[in-house]
DNA sequence: GTGCCATGCTTCGAATTCGGAGTAATTTAG
DNA sequence: CTAAATTACTCCGAATTCGAAGCATGGCAC
Protein backbone atom coordinates (compact mmCIF):
# COMPACT_ATOMS: atom_id res chain seq x y z
CA UNK A 1 0.00 0.00 0.00
CA UNK A 2 0.60 3.58 0.61
CA UNK A 3 3.21 4.22 2.89
CA UNK A 4 3.55 7.89 3.20
CA UNK A 5 1.01 9.97 1.61
CA UNK A 6 0.77 13.36 3.43
CA UNK A 7 -2.73 14.94 2.67
CA UNK A 8 -3.08 18.11 -0.11
CA UNK A 9 -2.50 21.15 2.01
CA UNK A 10 -5.24 24.10 1.08
CA UNK A 11 -4.43 25.51 -1.81
CA UNK A 12 -3.58 22.15 -3.72
CA UNK A 13 -6.80 21.45 -2.66
CA UNK A 14 -8.37 24.50 -3.52
CA UNK A 15 -7.29 24.62 -7.10
CA UNK A 16 -8.18 21.04 -7.77
CA UNK A 17 -11.76 21.48 -6.24
CA UNK A 18 -12.13 24.64 -8.35
CA UNK A 19 -10.66 22.90 -11.39
CA UNK A 20 -13.20 20.41 -10.86
CA UNK A 21 -16.41 22.72 -10.01
CA UNK A 22 -15.63 24.84 -12.58
CA UNK A 23 -15.25 22.56 -15.62
CA UNK A 24 -18.29 20.66 -14.50
CA UNK A 25 -20.55 23.74 -14.33
CA UNK A 26 -19.40 24.87 -17.57
CA UNK A 27 -19.65 22.12 -19.37
CA UNK A 28 -23.20 21.36 -18.17
CA UNK A 29 -23.95 24.88 -19.32
CA UNK A 30 -22.63 24.72 -22.72
CA UNK A 31 -24.37 21.35 -23.11
CA UNK A 32 -27.73 22.91 -22.42
CA UNK A 33 -26.76 25.46 -24.92
CA UNK A 34 -26.03 23.45 -27.45
CA UNK A 35 -28.93 20.79 -27.00
CA UNK A 36 -31.11 23.91 -26.98
CA UNK A 37 -30.13 25.65 -30.15
CA UNK A 38 -29.03 22.78 -32.14
CA UNK A 39 -30.01 19.46 -30.96
CA UNK A 40 -26.67 18.65 -30.35
CA UNK A 41 -24.01 17.39 -27.47
CA UNK A 42 -21.34 18.12 -26.17
CA UNK A 43 -19.66 15.30 -27.23
CA UNK A 44 -21.36 15.50 -30.65
CA UNK A 45 -20.20 18.97 -30.76
CA UNK A 46 -16.83 18.21 -30.59
CA UNK A 47 -16.73 15.56 -32.80
CA UNK A 48 -17.90 18.11 -35.44
CA UNK A 49 -15.69 21.05 -34.53
CA UNK A 50 -12.29 18.34 -34.52
CA UNK A 51 -14.10 17.56 -38.33
CA UNK A 52 -14.53 20.91 -39.37
CA UNK A 53 -11.42 22.37 -38.00
CA UNK A 54 -9.50 19.40 -40.14
CA UNK A 55 -8.10 20.34 -43.65
CA UNK A 56 -10.36 17.67 -45.69
CA UNK A 57 -13.34 17.74 -42.94
CA UNK A 58 -12.30 14.38 -42.53
CA UNK A 59 -10.51 11.84 -39.48
CA UNK A 60 -10.17 8.06 -38.62
CA UNK A 61 -12.52 7.42 -35.55
CA UNK A 62 -9.22 6.42 -33.32
CA UNK A 63 -8.04 9.68 -34.08
CA UNK A 64 -11.10 11.32 -32.99
CA UNK A 65 -11.49 9.07 -29.95
CA UNK A 66 -7.90 10.39 -28.95
CA UNK A 67 -9.14 14.05 -29.31
CA UNK A 68 -12.00 13.59 -27.36
CA UNK A 69 -11.96 11.82 -24.15
CA UNK A 70 -14.01 9.19 -25.01
CA UNK A 71 -14.28 5.42 -24.84
CA UNK A 72 -14.29 3.79 -28.35
CA UNK A 73 -17.81 2.25 -28.29
CA UNK A 74 -19.55 5.55 -26.95
CA UNK A 75 -17.98 6.99 -30.00
CA UNK A 76 -19.08 4.46 -32.62
CA UNK A 77 -22.72 5.20 -30.60
CA UNK A 78 -22.33 9.22 -31.16
CA UNK A 79 -21.02 8.95 -34.81
CA UNK A 80 -23.94 6.55 -35.80
CA UNK A 81 -26.24 9.23 -34.40
CA UNK A 82 -24.47 12.26 -36.34
CA UNK A 83 -24.56 9.73 -40.10
CA UNK A 84 -28.57 8.92 -39.06
CA UNK A 85 -28.98 12.68 -38.84
CA UNK A 86 -26.89 13.75 -41.71
CA UNK A 87 -23.89 15.82 -40.49
CA UNK A 88 -21.31 13.51 -41.45
CA UNK A 89 -20.62 10.01 -42.84
CA UNK A 90 -18.55 6.79 -42.50
CA UNK A 91 -16.27 4.90 -45.15
CA UNK A 92 -14.26 2.45 -44.52
CA UNK A 93 -10.43 3.86 -45.37
CA UNK A 94 -8.84 3.70 -48.75
CA UNK A 95 -5.40 3.29 -47.03
CA UNK A 96 -6.72 0.99 -44.28
CA UNK A 97 -9.37 -1.18 -44.90
CA UNK A 98 -10.29 -1.99 -41.29
CA UNK A 99 -10.61 2.01 -40.46
CA UNK A 100 -13.60 4.38 -41.11
CA UNK A 101 -13.34 7.76 -42.48
CA UNK A 102 -15.86 9.73 -40.78
CA UNK A 103 -16.34 12.97 -43.25
CA UNK A 104 -18.10 15.89 -41.84
CA UNK A 105 -21.31 17.32 -44.66
CA UNK A 106 -22.37 20.35 -45.38
CA UNK A 107 -25.04 20.28 -43.24
CA UNK A 108 -22.44 19.51 -40.56
CA UNK A 109 -20.61 22.42 -40.99
CA UNK A 110 -23.83 24.49 -41.26
CA UNK A 111 -24.59 23.19 -37.94
CA UNK A 112 -21.58 23.65 -36.31
CA UNK A 113 -21.89 27.36 -37.49
CA UNK A 114 -25.22 27.60 -36.33
CA UNK A 115 -24.23 26.83 -32.86
CA UNK A 116 -21.09 28.19 -32.70
CA UNK A 117 -22.02 31.98 -31.68
CA UNK A 118 -24.18 30.69 -29.00
CA UNK A 119 -21.58 27.92 -27.52
CA UNK A 120 -18.83 31.05 -27.69
CA UNK A 121 -21.31 33.18 -25.85
CA UNK A 122 -21.87 30.77 -23.16
CA UNK A 123 -17.94 30.23 -23.04
CA UNK A 124 -17.51 33.98 -22.43
CA UNK A 125 -20.15 33.99 -20.31
CA UNK A 126 -19.00 31.80 -17.80
CA UNK A 127 -15.50 31.14 -18.48
CA UNK A 128 -13.98 34.47 -20.13
CA UNK A 129 -15.78 37.55 -18.94
CA UNK A 130 -14.01 37.54 -15.40
CA UNK A 131 -11.24 37.10 -16.34
CA UNK A 132 -8.11 39.79 -17.31
CA UNK A 133 -6.30 39.45 -20.15
CA UNK A 134 -3.61 38.24 -17.97
CA UNK A 135 -5.14 35.76 -16.18
CA UNK A 136 -6.26 34.30 -19.36
CA UNK A 137 -3.29 33.32 -20.82
CA UNK A 138 -1.85 32.45 -17.10
CA UNK A 139 -4.47 30.14 -16.78
CA UNK A 140 -3.90 28.41 -20.99
CA UNK A 141 -0.22 28.27 -19.64
CA UNK A 142 -1.32 26.67 -17.12
CA UNK A 143 -3.31 24.02 -18.28
CA UNK A 144 -1.17 23.53 -21.15
CA UNK A 145 1.56 22.40 -19.09
CA UNK A 146 -0.83 20.12 -17.67
CA UNK A 147 -1.91 18.72 -20.79
CA UNK A 148 1.46 18.56 -22.07
CA UNK A 149 2.39 16.39 -18.75
CA UNK A 150 -0.32 14.46 -19.05
CA UNK A 151 -0.38 13.33 -22.89
CA UNK A 152 3.44 12.48 -22.11
CA UNK A 153 2.93 9.93 -18.83
CA UNK A 154 -0.62 9.14 -18.98
CA UNK A 155 -1.11 7.35 -15.73
CA UNK A 156 -4.00 4.67 -17.02
CA UNK A 157 -3.23 4.65 -21.09
CA UNK A 158 0.21 3.80 -20.54
CA UNK A 159 0.53 0.82 -22.82
CA UNK A 160 4.35 -0.21 -22.86
CA UNK A 161 4.06 -1.65 -26.81
CA UNK A 162 7.42 -4.22 -25.78
CA UNK A 163 7.24 -4.95 -22.11
CA UNK A 164 10.63 -7.00 -22.51
CA UNK A 165 12.99 -3.93 -23.05
CA UNK A 166 13.12 -1.04 -20.63
CA UNK A 167 11.40 -0.66 -17.84
CA UNK B 1 -30.94 35.99 -31.28
CA UNK B 2 -26.87 36.83 -31.77
CA UNK B 3 -25.95 39.33 -33.50
CA UNK B 4 -22.44 39.63 -33.59
CA UNK B 5 -20.43 37.05 -31.65
CA UNK B 6 -16.81 37.53 -32.39
CA UNK B 7 -15.21 34.11 -32.29
CA UNK B 8 -12.40 33.34 -29.54
CA UNK B 9 -8.79 34.17 -30.21
CA UNK B 10 -5.97 31.67 -30.09
CA UNK B 11 -5.69 32.55 -26.02
CA UNK B 12 -8.99 32.11 -25.40
CA UNK B 13 -10.26 29.24 -27.03
CA UNK B 14 -6.17 27.59 -25.67
CA UNK B 15 -7.34 27.92 -22.46
CA UNK B 16 -11.16 26.56 -22.98
CA UNK B 17 -10.07 23.93 -24.50
CA UNK B 18 -7.31 22.95 -22.37
CA UNK B 19 -9.42 23.37 -19.06
CA UNK B 20 -11.90 21.10 -20.22
CA UNK B 21 -9.25 18.07 -21.52
CA UNK B 22 -7.16 18.31 -18.17
CA UNK B 23 -10.70 18.21 -16.24
CA UNK B 24 -11.82 15.07 -18.14
CA UNK B 25 -8.43 13.42 -17.89
CA UNK B 26 -8.14 14.17 -14.47
CA UNK B 27 -11.81 13.10 -13.51
CA UNK B 28 -11.03 10.13 -15.92
CA UNK B 29 -7.87 9.23 -13.85
CA UNK B 30 -9.49 9.62 -10.55
CA UNK B 31 -12.63 7.60 -11.41
CA UNK B 32 -10.92 4.93 -12.26
CA UNK B 33 -8.93 4.57 -9.03
CA UNK B 34 -11.48 4.87 -7.14
CA UNK B 35 -13.59 2.23 -8.48
CA UNK B 36 -10.37 0.23 -8.56
CA UNK B 37 -9.19 0.72 -4.56
CA UNK B 38 -13.20 1.14 -3.20
CA UNK B 39 -15.65 0.65 -6.07
CA UNK B 40 -16.49 4.21 -5.59
CA UNK B 41 -17.74 6.37 -8.84
CA UNK B 42 -16.59 10.14 -8.52
CA UNK B 43 -19.70 10.91 -7.07
CA UNK B 44 -20.22 8.42 -4.85
CA UNK B 45 -16.66 9.63 -3.26
CA UNK B 46 -17.73 13.34 -3.78
CA UNK B 47 -21.06 12.44 -1.61
CA UNK B 48 -18.42 10.96 1.42
CA UNK B 49 -15.91 13.21 1.10
CA UNK B 50 -18.95 16.08 1.82
CA UNK B 51 -20.11 14.28 4.47
CA UNK B 52 -17.04 13.25 5.94
CA UNK B 53 -16.01 17.08 6.02
CA UNK B 54 -19.43 18.35 7.20
CA UNK B 55 -19.33 18.66 11.52
CA UNK B 56 -22.48 16.21 12.52
CA UNK B 57 -21.53 14.50 9.33
CA UNK B 58 -24.68 14.66 8.31
CA UNK B 59 -26.38 17.06 5.25
CA UNK B 60 -30.00 17.17 3.49
CA UNK B 61 -30.13 15.98 0.19
CA UNK B 62 -30.47 19.70 -1.20
CA UNK B 63 -27.41 20.67 0.34
CA UNK B 64 -25.75 17.27 -1.29
CA UNK B 65 -26.93 18.38 -5.18
CA UNK B 66 -25.94 21.57 -3.98
CA UNK B 67 -22.73 20.63 -3.58
CA UNK B 68 -22.12 18.28 -6.45
CA UNK B 69 -22.95 19.19 -9.64
CA UNK B 70 -25.64 16.89 -9.89
CA UNK B 71 -29.79 16.00 -11.08
CA UNK B 72 -32.07 15.60 -7.91
CA UNK B 73 -32.84 12.00 -9.46
CA UNK B 74 -29.65 11.29 -9.63
CA UNK B 75 -28.16 11.91 -6.23
CA UNK B 76 -31.14 10.16 -5.26
CA UNK B 77 -29.79 7.21 -6.88
CA UNK B 78 -26.32 7.42 -5.98
CA UNK B 79 -27.96 7.72 -2.05
CA UNK B 80 -29.40 4.59 -2.79
CA UNK B 81 -26.55 2.68 -3.75
CA UNK B 82 -24.67 4.06 -0.69
CA UNK B 83 -27.12 3.28 1.63
CA UNK B 84 -27.18 0.21 0.40
CA UNK B 85 -23.42 -0.39 0.84
CA UNK B 86 -23.68 0.67 4.38
CA UNK B 87 -22.33 3.96 3.93
CA UNK B 88 -24.26 6.46 4.69
CA UNK B 89 -27.93 5.96 6.38
CA UNK B 90 -30.83 8.30 5.73
CA UNK B 91 -33.64 9.41 7.41
CA UNK B 92 -36.75 11.78 7.33
CA UNK B 93 -34.91 15.08 9.27
CA UNK B 94 -36.42 16.25 12.28
CA UNK B 95 -36.72 19.53 11.40
CA UNK B 96 -38.47 18.81 8.38
CA UNK B 97 -40.35 16.02 7.94
CA UNK B 98 -40.11 16.19 3.85
CA UNK B 99 -36.80 16.50 4.30
CA UNK B 100 -34.14 13.36 4.37
CA UNK B 101 -30.87 14.16 6.84
CA UNK B 102 -27.89 11.65 5.22
CA UNK B 103 -25.47 10.75 7.57
CA UNK B 104 -22.14 9.39 6.55
CA UNK B 105 -21.42 6.00 9.05
CA UNK B 106 -18.04 4.78 10.36
CA UNK B 107 -18.23 2.24 7.34
CA UNK B 108 -18.03 5.09 5.45
CA UNK B 109 -15.78 7.65 7.00
CA UNK B 110 -13.68 3.96 6.76
CA UNK B 111 -14.01 3.87 2.96
CA UNK B 112 -13.15 7.51 2.42
CA UNK B 113 -10.07 7.22 4.33
CA UNK B 114 -8.98 4.00 2.36
CA UNK B 115 -9.43 5.41 -1.16
CA UNK B 116 -7.92 8.39 -0.23
CA UNK B 117 -4.29 8.23 -0.36
CA UNK B 118 -5.06 6.84 -3.60
CA UNK B 119 -7.19 9.44 -4.87
CA UNK B 120 -4.68 12.00 -3.65
CA UNK B 121 -1.96 10.14 -5.25
CA UNK B 122 -3.16 10.44 -8.43
CA UNK B 123 -4.01 14.14 -8.58
CA UNK B 124 -0.55 15.32 -7.55
CA UNK B 125 0.66 12.90 -10.41
CA UNK B 126 -1.67 14.13 -12.91
CA UNK B 127 -2.27 18.17 -11.93
CA UNK B 128 0.14 19.16 -9.45
CA UNK B 129 3.34 17.33 -9.97
CA UNK B 130 4.20 19.54 -13.56
CA UNK B 131 3.13 22.47 -11.40
CA UNK B 132 5.55 24.96 -9.32
CA UNK B 133 4.44 26.29 -5.78
CA UNK B 134 3.55 29.52 -8.18
CA UNK B 135 1.16 27.78 -10.79
CA UNK B 136 -0.49 26.58 -8.14
CA UNK B 137 -1.48 29.73 -6.16
CA UNK B 138 -2.31 31.55 -9.69
CA UNK B 139 -4.26 28.31 -11.11
CA UNK B 140 -6.36 28.59 -7.53
CA UNK B 141 -6.80 31.82 -7.48
CA UNK B 142 -7.86 32.19 -11.06
CA UNK B 143 -10.61 29.48 -10.66
CA UNK B 144 -11.61 30.34 -7.54
CA UNK B 145 -12.81 33.62 -9.17
CA UNK B 146 -14.47 32.21 -12.18
CA UNK B 147 -16.17 29.38 -9.83
CA UNK B 148 -17.61 32.98 -7.78
CA UNK B 149 -18.37 34.68 -10.58
CA UNK B 150 -20.82 31.36 -11.56
CA UNK B 151 -22.38 31.12 -8.13
CA UNK B 152 -22.68 34.71 -8.52
CA UNK B 153 -24.74 34.41 -11.87
CA UNK B 154 -25.44 31.47 -12.85
CA UNK B 155 -26.96 31.60 -16.92
CA UNK B 156 -28.68 28.01 -16.18
CA UNK B 157 -30.21 27.89 -12.72
CA UNK B 158 -31.04 31.22 -12.34
CA UNK B 159 -34.49 30.88 -10.45
CA UNK B 160 -36.31 33.73 -9.80
CA UNK B 161 -37.82 32.03 -6.51
CA UNK B 162 -41.07 34.92 -7.25
CA UNK B 163 -42.06 34.15 -10.39
CA UNK B 164 -43.92 37.48 -10.76
CA UNK B 165 -47.48 36.11 -9.72
CA UNK B 166 -48.32 34.33 -12.55
CA UNK B 167 -48.29 30.74 -11.51
C1' DG C 1 -58.98 25.88 10.68
C1' DT C 2 -58.96 25.32 5.51
C1' DG C 3 -57.27 25.86 0.96
C1' DC C 4 -53.44 26.75 -2.07
C1' DC C 5 -48.92 27.09 -3.60
C1' DA C 6 -43.95 26.14 -2.86
C1' DT C 7 -40.48 22.91 -1.48
C1' DG C 8 -38.02 18.25 -0.97
C1' DC C 9 -37.51 14.00 -2.45
C1' DT C 10 -38.51 9.74 -5.13
C1' DT C 11 -40.12 7.05 -9.08
C1' DC C 12 -40.33 6.30 -13.99
C1' DG C 13 -38.95 5.98 -18.80
C1' DA C 14 -35.63 7.22 -22.21
C1' DA C 15 -31.04 8.20 -23.55
C1' DT C 16 -26.16 7.79 -22.94
C1' DT C 17 -22.03 5.64 -21.31
C1' DC C 18 -18.69 2.11 -20.52
C1' DG C 19 -16.07 -2.38 -20.75
C1' DG C 20 -15.68 -6.64 -22.93
C1' DA C 21 -16.55 -9.92 -26.62
C1' DG C 22 -16.52 -10.47 -31.50
C1' DT C 23 -15.18 -9.56 -36.46
C1' DA C 24 -12.19 -8.00 -40.02
C1' DA C 25 -7.84 -6.31 -41.79
C1' DT C 26 -2.78 -5.22 -41.35
C1' DT C 27 1.73 -6.19 -39.77
C1' DT C 28 5.36 -9.24 -38.29
C1' DA C 29 8.02 -13.53 -37.96
C1' DG C 30 9.84 -17.55 -40.17
C1' DC D 1 3.43 -17.41 -48.42
C1' DT D 2 1.27 -18.88 -43.75
C1' DA D 3 0.40 -18.27 -38.90
C1' DA D 4 0.23 -15.38 -34.96
C1' DA D 5 -0.17 -11.06 -32.90
C1' DT D 6 -1.83 -6.35 -33.22
C1' DT D 7 -4.97 -2.82 -34.46
C1' DA D 8 -9.62 -0.72 -35.68
C1' DC D 9 -14.05 -0.76 -35.11
C1' DT D 10 -18.82 -2.49 -33.86
C1' DC D 11 -22.27 -5.07 -31.06
C1' DC D 12 -24.07 -6.25 -26.56
C1' DG D 13 -25.56 -6.02 -21.76
C1' DA D 14 -25.28 -3.52 -17.50
C1' DA D 15 -24.98 0.70 -15.07
C1' DT D 16 -25.66 5.57 -14.74
C1' DT D 17 -27.73 9.86 -15.92
C1' DC D 18 -31.30 13.20 -16.71
C1' DG D 19 -36.00 15.54 -16.92
C1' DA D 20 -40.75 15.16 -15.96
C1' DA D 21 -44.38 13.53 -13.22
C1' DG D 22 -45.99 12.18 -8.69
C1' DC D 23 -46.46 12.30 -3.60
C1' DA D 24 -46.13 14.26 0.83
C1' DT D 25 -45.03 18.09 3.98
C1' DG D 26 -44.56 23.07 5.23
C1' DG D 27 -45.71 27.93 4.96
C1' DC D 28 -49.02 31.50 4.07
C1' DA D 29 -53.37 33.97 3.34
C1' DC D 30 -57.74 34.45 4.82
Amino acid sequence: MTDDAPPLDAEQLGAYFALMEVSSLVQHAVEQQLRASGDLSWVQFSILARLADTPGGSARMTDLADGVVYSRSGLTYQAGLLDKAGLITRRPSSDDERSTTVTITDEGRAKVAAVLPGHVDVVRQMLLDPLSRRDLNTLGAVLTRVRDHLRAAPPRSAKPRTRGGAG
